[in-house]
DNA sequence: CATCGTAACGGCACTGAGTGCCACTAGCAA
DNA sequence: TTGCTAGTGGCACTCAGTGCCGTTACGATG
């Protein structure tokens, strides 16, 4: 086992005029201009490697290939994504948990909006990016769906409810994010995907696998206001029996 | 305007010892065992033009890419389920239209299982092709997405359920053809998906748009049983709320 | 200060996908 | 026979991506 682990990562306080993150940031940075000026097929790697000032090589260093430089750090947000399910409460409703997670991806394209927007940009009119995009998404649902499979193994049709459910919310957090980028950034993103992941979670979640109630007993469920929409009555209604059980 | 539009078309009964359809099925033939024999990206585009007896130039004259040649003809697969929706029952229910467009399309993977479940092994290991079929059913998706958009035009939050609503019927499609392909054919996916649609339907068709009700009038809801299985208890209030507006 | 180890770099050469161009040929119609 | 056209094969070219290697700059150690 050759695996020796590198004996310490030492943080390597800052080279001559390079730097890991100085590189990586201008290669990022030549690329985005020069597909924004000249179109993402017309540039060539050659382009971006000289505009940064590095050989062409060192491109391939940092990036896998071209398209990757236009989504920066997708690994390590799917890993964040996994590390937040796994250490989820495992009594919390699996759907809830599902809905907050989507909610903290949203902040991380919300968090730097001038590279969403020109992502959504370049993912529109270049097709290869929209389809390398789409693949990264669907590694999101397989996440969910993965999550929500564990959580639901043994029932009947589990399966089938993890992929669905996984797919909904994917689909509630990619119709916001999509209006959000439609606006330029102006719309209020987050309020708008709690809205969307409470009505999914709602349609979702009324298929409970029969809880274990007392028995032969009676009980009136108190009052209230129909002037309210459907859905708030009901949850108002469903809370009221949670609360006599 | 050079549009000539070709005086007609003439079917060419034949020619030598070519013909259109054998050229292509030789390539996608050639292409298919040359893959299973020693991978997808160990085999090169030389090799298949050589097995089929053809020139490399002309596996590009029928195939865009080396990895069209794995799914043949999916575009105007999506066309013909771009024309059946076109062509539904305006009066019908547009998620159970949607259930059956479904069906349709998987019956299209059903029609030729020993094609499916070949492409199946090859996307499990590549993964490359893994993410262009993942693209191609995202385009799927989005047909499904515009149809219910449409029938959905003028409901508040009718976009959401229809991005929804599209990701679920797909969803449940693609976990019931995964099934299918992992029990190598066995399983009735026909029947499956059936349920899994009448499902997801039944699921995502309950929420009624804003019942108008009488504004500011306290209502008491009546006595439930608790013994009973929550989904039942909630139906019952449901019920009793309905029946006293 | 000298030496060594190492990590990043640049350059070179190579494979292979995909494209543009052009000459060739087989069938077909006048 | 003479075009006309569609399909073909080959050549040359661009560019993405990879393997290899010599070089350089830095840190550590004595």
């Amino acid at each position: 086992m050759p695996e020796v682990v590198t004996p310490a990562p030492k943080p390597r306080t800052g080279r001559t005029a390079h730097g890991r993150r100085r590189v990586r940031s201008a290669l990022a940075l030549a690329a985005l201009e020069l597909f924004a000026a000249q179109g993402f097929e017309a540039t060539t790697v050659d382009q971006i490697a000289d505009a940064a000032g590095v050989g062409r090589r060192t491109f391939f260093r940092y990036f896998r290939s071209k398209e990757d430089v236009v989504f920066p750090g997708h690994d390590e947000r799917l890993a964040e994504v996994v590390e937040l399910l796994e250490g989820a409460d495992p009594a919390a409703d699996p759907l809830v948990v599902l809905g907050r997670t989507a909610e903290v991806v949203l902040e991380m394209y919300l968090a730097e909006p001038e590279v969403s927007l020109k992502r959504f940009e370049l993912t529109r009119e270049v097709s290869a990016l929209r389809d390398k995009e789409i693949a990264s998404i669907d590694r999101y649902q397989r996440v969910f769906a993965r999550y929500l499979r564990e959580r639901y193994a043994g029932e009947p049709g589990g399966d089938l409810r993890a992929a669905v459910a996984a797919a909904a919310v994917v689909a509630a957090h990619n119709h916001v994010l999509r209006q959000w980028l439609k606006s330029r950034g102006e719309l209020d993103a987050k309020r708008l995907l709690r809205e969307a992941v409470e009505q999914v979670t709602a349609a979702l979640s009324d298929r409970r696998p029969e809880p274990s109630v007392v028995e032969g007993e009676d009980v009136v469920v108190g009052v209230v206001r129909t002037s309210a929409p459907a859905g708030v009555v009901l949850k108002q209604l469903e809370d009221a029996l949670r609360e006599i059980r």
